[in-house]
DNA sequence: GTAAGTGCAAACCTTTTGCAATCGG
DNA sequence: CCGATTGCAAAAGGTTTGCACTTAC
């Protein structure tokens, strides 16, 4: 997990972010935890190594690392308020309905598919989402 | 459109849901509008057809038409608050990035990608979401 | 006729914003 | 040191709820 925190403060520095001890609280929440989490849940184990976090700033780190893509949202079919440690580029998430455990993949050939929708309705498919739901090898016991 | 209306009432009636005018203005707004729509957008469409009909109602009725199944959430990176009609069942969404055209589909052979993700992560995978977006016939001129 | 459903307004929650104080590089 | 970032508190959404009235069956 260190390498993994390592590599995305790398990138923020890279991209001219400052890394503040709020936004490190933020990061290291999501990394340590190894799941999706709301901004109240962010908040909570944040204040853990940040004291002072405050809810504004779990929500603008959020957003941040939203944008450049080191965080995803985890939707479900009524909340979608859960974000999730994303690796860079197109990435899908595979989530364990008991615990929580997010895992992040990037392999997806939906091509046969996104093929037979292109023909059979006239669009031109550009982008897509997929999310994965089930038990993770520890909830399945 | 009139026939999948039909089915979509007929399904309600089986439900022993009460099919009133504001139910009914919801679910035409709906099947009309041939996309997908926030529950503002339901409000100010289904005032046509029936002007006295509250914001409160369009969020009780979409979802009770979400918990039987006749309407899913449609997801996107930061906005998860429109709604559209489903087919019964297991079903995604094709959706048109300009125009918000919003088409149901039930066929989406993920086997060998699940049964690969199963494989490496020891997951049992149970359900999935899926989205694809693009440009309709339409919208690609 | 009666229970389910509606509209309204108030309550709720989550998220965003303005601003003075603070911190990172 | 200076501008970016923070915490706080207030504002802003969007969604839900209590209640008296209305409606579908």
């Amino acid at each position: 997990m260190s390498d993994n925190e390592h590599a995305i403060e790398r990138a923020l520095r890279r991209s001219g972010v400052r890394l503040t001890r709020a936004r490190r609280a933020v990061l290291d929440a999501l990394l340590e935890a190894e799941r999706h989490l709301t901004a109240a849940q962010v908040h909570a184990l944040g204040r853990q190594s940040c004291p002072s976090l405050s809810l504004a700033s779990v929500y603008r780190t959020l957003a941040l690392l939203q944008s450049l893509g080191h965080v995803q949202l985890v939707h479900s079919d009524d909340d979608c308020q859960s974000y999730a440690v994303a690796p860079a580029g197109h990435s899908h998430q595979l989530i364990c309905s008991a615990c929580g455990w997010t895992y992040a993949f990037s392999e997806c050939d939906l091509s046969p598919l996104v093929a037979d929708m292109e023909a059979r309705t006239g669009f031109r498919i550009v982008e897509h989402l997929l999310e994965l739901r089930g038990l993770c090898p520890k909830c399945r016991e």
